[in-house]
DNA sequence: TTGAAAGCGCTAACAG
DNA sequence: CTGTTAGCGCTTTCAA
């Protein structure tokens, strides 16, 4: 296999049809045109050939040609939460059985950033793309729009307002909505929320829901129990301090970071849940993994949430004529011991 | 900024050249170029022309010419651990300002999958890459050198044997030295090894080094309290069990995921640290942020070995003479409160 | 100071 | 059944 051959410029059909004594074309049609009829001798000479010299078709040539370029992307906001990881690893799965390769990228939150990016993409001349929005702003995706580059938006909405596109979220309203419900069935009634402060509608929709089921069940929502802050670790820990001087039974951490934080908090104070105070929290992070008593958690369909972004870019990018697509999938409770029945 | 118009096949240097009322050359130079003097005037033309019409050079096409493609890949083993996961924010970080876009692809620690990846980004002609192999086979890499793309194989060592290539790492016998002498001057003299019984030789390195401090310290290590096990964290709750059967005081978790299990099991089953057992974890996984009371953990120097790669195979790109480099880093001990002193 | 034109590696109509 | 050839979008030499 490995040939002593050190080309200095890298191999192209062109060695591969001298190797083999034929044209350029049949070695082109070799390797990208099955219906083409050749004479299984040939198609066979010339695969040895390029085995031979170590041939891998230059796919950046090929795509000139109008051919697909072979790489999708996947732009996210935030690149070490693990919630983004685990539908990564699943939609480069699936693109992977198509013959893609998939560009991870990081905008960290950062509308400007992502702009580089999307920028970039673009020159590459990616097939489709998978972007979670740093911030809900309509002149990134303008860029994709304008080449003509299919995209899903996964997890964070854009307004109504915004040009249409795909999108595949989960419903934040209801993941608030349904975390609170958990603890109000369980007997709470002085329930706090803290969350992240930030730019995009996520948390101020989880926090609605929280509203909601709040007053559903005649309990008139105190603005002093629903805490935002800025997205650290720091953060979940004062707003934790806070609610628990507010007096609470309860509370919803809905957003994974400050949660983080909310919990060293509670077992650097020494303060246990459920005992002390019942805990349900937004989503699934790794390390709800290794805590005891198991923390009950909103759990998002984050698999099927992959499975169906990675579905949908493939097919507009097959048809691009589809129609466009909005998919919103619920959450469920995964209940664990940290909700105490009053 | 989002124009109206939509062009059927995507905008070209040509379009650009006939908006401008010059010639493609001059377009090209613009966008390539910034050597070639032009008049200021007709540079300002055609950038005027160019965001009109919002052309975004074609970097595949450009790539032909023998420019650089603008891309880098990392290819990871476990794409889930947070371990690679906070080198590759740093390793994109550090590409970006360099102009490059980074694909991040996972093996899933299986050579075959390694291959097509490899195979795939050989095709898409990237500049380079950051290799963290799923087994130390030479085949793979071979790929990378007959299309003579520079690359650095990061974290886990290939045998002297192979190929001459660029590597970072840490000190797997060191790291597995420190944690074992931290326990043995604390006291302790029973301590067991739990691990993963992997293809690749780092855990068999810790392993190595956990033997030479038992032996440095005058106690024969005892084969029964060296475990390894699947991938998994059931197989960490299993190794847990057992070494906790066999009475020991102390014990190394030479590895993430089970070592993630062996917490699980010491809380399900009542077994406190440092008052039952004493703990040193491998590396800093995601989830010791919220455990308590904290445990003290083998620190890889994690930011210093992406920030060394990158730097390494961005010199690589630029200059291909540059002689090959090996570099390992060693660890430090993070200290937390899981190690009794006796 | 600028542009014409010859490729780069590959595809696909078309001719044989 | 196979090969010739005209491009794809871009770079760069060379001549104007």
């Amino acid at each position: 296999m490995t040939s002593s051959q050190k080309p200095r410029r890298s191999v192209t059909i062109k060695d591969v049809a001298k190797k083999a004594g034929t044209s350029i074309a049949t070695v082109s049609y070799v390797f990208s045109n099955a219906e083409r009829y050749l004479r299984p001798e040939l198609r066979e000479r010339v695969l040895q050939a390029a085995a031979e010299i170590g041939y891998v078709k230059n796919a950046a040539a090929s795509s000139i040609k109008g051919k697909r370029r072979g790489i999708l992307a996947v732009v996210v906001a935030q690149f070490g939460n693990t919630f983004f990881t685990r539908m990564c690893v699943e939609i480069v799965s699936i693109a992977r059985q198509e013959g893609y390769v998939v560009t991870l990228c990081n905008s960290d939150e950062d509308p400007e950033q992502e702009r580089i990016i999307l920028e970039r993409l673009v020159a590459q001349r990616i097939d489709g793309c998978i972007l979670c929005p740093a911030q809900s702003t309509e002149d990134n995706t303008a860029l994709l729009q304008r080449h003509r580059i299919p995209y899903v938006i996964l997890e964070r909405s854009f307004p109504e307002s915004f040009a249409p596109h795909n999108f595949v979220g989960q419903d934040n309203f209801q993941s608030g909505y349904l975390a609170t419900t958990h603890l109000l069935e369980a007997g709470h009634r002085r329930i706090a929320f803290s969350g992240w402060d930030s730019p995009i509608p996520n948390v101020r929709e989880r926090v609605d829901g929280y509203r909601a089921a709040l007053r559903e069940y005649g309990v008139s929502p105190n603005q002093e129990l629903v805490l935002t802050d800025e997205l650290s670790e720091a953060a979940g820990r004062r707003m934790a301090g806070k609610f628990l001087a507010a007096g609470v039974t309860a509370a919803v951490l809905g957003q994974h970071d400050t949660a983080k934080g909310a919990l060293q908090h509670f077992q650097d104070n020494n303060i246990h849940w459920p005992q002390d105070i019942s805990l349900v929290v937004v989503g699934t992070p790794e390390w709800t993994g290794v805590l005891r008593p198991r923390l009950t958690c909103i759990q998002r369909p984050e698999h099927q949430m992959a499975v169906t972004a990675a579905t949908m870019l493939l097919n507009n990018i097959k048809n691009p004529e589809v129609d466009l697509v909005k998919q919103l999938y619920t959450c469920t409770v995964a209940e664990g011991e940290s909700v105490l029945r009053m």
